[in-house]
DNA sequence: CGTGAAAGTACAACCGA
DNA sequence: TCGGTTGTACTTTCACG
């Protein structure tokens, strides 16, 4: 699956350190021609080992500053894909995913304050599978970045 | 809390979906010149709504495919930047919050595999002021995506 | 993978509401 | 202070070696 040496791992890093750099920056760092840069690059795009390009934004600026982790308990076994159609319409639900544990998925929750979403919280209780929550509200981010480009 | 219309939030809504997308194309899709969009990308970048621009990466694709949620219990009251600075040089650490509830924190994890993660969670217990954990193994993602631009 | 040329983009200085 | 226009340097992108 992956023809990945350490030269598209050192164009990742670069990418993921700065998104909009230069192909002919990023070269400059790894040693190569800005053409073979973006070769590269498109290939790993095309491989799905990169998938996009984003801007990292301040939830606090937009709105957004407090969030919360809920675990969510089912009735019976639900199937994940059933899970994921639940959850998807709700916009304050950043992430979601099923777990080992007690509880059946973990979702990873966004609002503009604790009113807002204790909203979203009852909206997502009503979700017809969803038997009970345990929601943990989040009182301060400490770290919040990328995994390494190479593994320890 | 600032001046932030909805030209910026436009502005920033496509940075998201595409961090390289060029000036002139967004000032295209939100009806402005292409300096006039880099005069606000700047803006934004000064007043630290935007963060940065980064490459979206398939975390299996680079060995990191197991992840899990561990609430960390430490030993007496311990300040929030204390905690921050024990996690930090966990590289496996991908995101902690300190939080409500039990736990004093929540400390989300990337790991090559089980055992990988396993070695992992054994540093963190070492952390001086950790006394217990509870891990949660993520078996699948469902969803993983930035909050809307505007709130509902 | 590098080179070079054509088209497109970024950026700063300048002008007008 | 906002946005638009211009000119120059840099980037992207492609065909070719």
């Amino acid at each position: 699956m992956l023809h990945m040496d350490t030269l598209d791992q050192r164009i990742i890093s670069r990418l993921v350190a700065d998104a909009r750099a230069s192909f002919a920056d990023i070269g400059a760092a790894v040693g190569l021609s800005a053409p073979a840069v973006k070769r590269r690059v498109d290939k790993l795009l095309d491989l799905g080992v990169l998938q996009g390009f984003t801007a990292v934004v301040d939830p606090e600026a937009l709105g957004w500053g407090t969030e919360a982790f809920v675990e969510v308990h089912c009735h019976g076994n639900v199937p994940a894909h059933r899970i994921r159609g639940g959850l998807e319409p709700l916009p304050e639900v950043v992430a979601a995913y099923t777990v080992s544990g007690q509880a059946d998925a973990i979702v990873h929750m966004r609002a503009a304050d604790i009113h807002h979403l204790e909203t979203a919280m009852e909206r997502l209780r009503a979700v017809d599978f969803v038997n009970r929550t345990v929601s943990t509200v989040v009182l301060s981010r400490l770290l919040d970045r990328p995994p390494p480009a190479d593994r320890a």
